[in-house]
DNA sequence: ACTGTTTGCCAACGCTCGTTGACCAACGTA
DNA sequence: TACGTTGGTCAACGAGCGTTGGCAAACAGT
């Protein structure tokens, strides 16, 4: 499976990438990749077929192998992810949890991307992998700002994604009621203290 | 689909239940729902086939259909689960919280029956119905001696649910290394606190 | 207008899956 | 010994999947 992490260069058969001006096919491209991002969403990467996707996108199925090359290629391409987390050392360190919170979940009420990432990462080894490396490239270089003790931080870090995801897995995975109805502000008053002790509290 | 949060009448063709004296092929039928479990548990629904089973238990795929029905039968049977949750009303109350927690940490360590579990309640609409009966079931009733306020009960065990369920999905399902390399007694000082605050803290 | 490239559809391939029904062997009882 | 029941195998089915290659139309450069 090709490294999604890192957007690596796709396997089209479009000779050259030429950036100057666009392609008559970049539409019939977006709207695939729409229609994957959302099967891959609401199905999981088993069920959500090649077939499925290009009837969404109301094209042959031939066309998604063109483009992308295979469906490992096409999901690679569609949840390139880049969760986008803001520079937490740049704020009042007391605030950093509540911060923290609020943007997490900013960003997946608007992007039906990570739900289908975290719908394969825990259907498959390959869909763990690639949490793997968003955990690694992304979330622990943002936690080593705020916790500077070198030795700690890989704990603190994993401590706040596993409240984190636990969170996303309740409300937008599994949606067991209670988790759906609670406000935003309320989970961040909730979820906040508990993320900013995971992050800056002394060790227990 | 059956329902598989209560222990339901299996779609047996065997004729007669009769729980007096055991049937020869009683050894055959655990040992397909012991490879079961493995499988689901390791692939999820999808990914885990009758056929991979059957030859895991070392005996025909047709067998599958005839003891279970369908693959969802099989799954149904694999998968019926009892947290078995202690009664938290009668300990003390500030220690609700780590004795949660550590009680999570054994289930789970002995069980791969709650990894599959997960694994399909991330990966389908079906799969995250079942979840949702197991915390209704299960979770709630419990959450209810703890936290006396009807109308807080909800999202108490909510929250509770989300941070085991996430330290459940970091560590045994998508398996990032610092949340695998934290030992059980750390996971117990820094998640109980934190259990504690949702079920028995005042609301912030 | 001619020609090569891009964009797209169509029909099929090979494969694996869940599932079925016919058939066989071992056993328990009369 | 004969026979119904139970435990198990074998071969095949129909369907759906990812994937491929060929061909038609639209376009672009000359």
């Amino acid at each position: 499976m090709p490294d999604s992490t890192s957007p690596s260069s796709p396997p089209t058969p479009v000779p050259a990438p030429s950036p100057s001006h666009a392609r008559r096919s970049d539409a019939t491209r977006a709207a695939i990749l729409d229609s994957a991002r959302e099967r891959f969403a609401a199905d999981g990467y088993e069920r959500a077929t090649i077939r499925a996707i290009a009837r969404d996108a109301k094209i042959d199925p031939s066309m998604v192998m063109r483009y992308f090359g295979s469906k490992e290629g096409l999901f690679a391409a569609a949840v390139a992810v880049d969760i986008r987390l803001p520079d937490l050392g740049t704020l009042p360190r007391q605030e950093v949890g509540r911060v923290l919170v609020a943007h997490f979940l900013d960003q997946w009420e608007g992007n039906e991307v990570l739900t289908a990432l975290l719908r394969v990462g825990a259907g498959s080894q390959a869909g763990a992998e690639r949490m793997q490396g968003v955990f690694r490239d992304q979330v622990m270089p943002v936690a080593r700002r705020v916790c500077p003790d070198p030795e700690q931080t890989a704990t603190r870090a994993a401590l706040t994604a596993a409240q984190l995801l636990g969170l996303a897995l309740t409300r937008y995975v599994l949606r067991l009621p209670p988790a759906v109805a609670l406000p935003r502000e309320e989970i961040v008053a909730w979820l906040g203290p508990t993320v900013q002790r995971y992050l800056t509290a002394p060790h227990p």
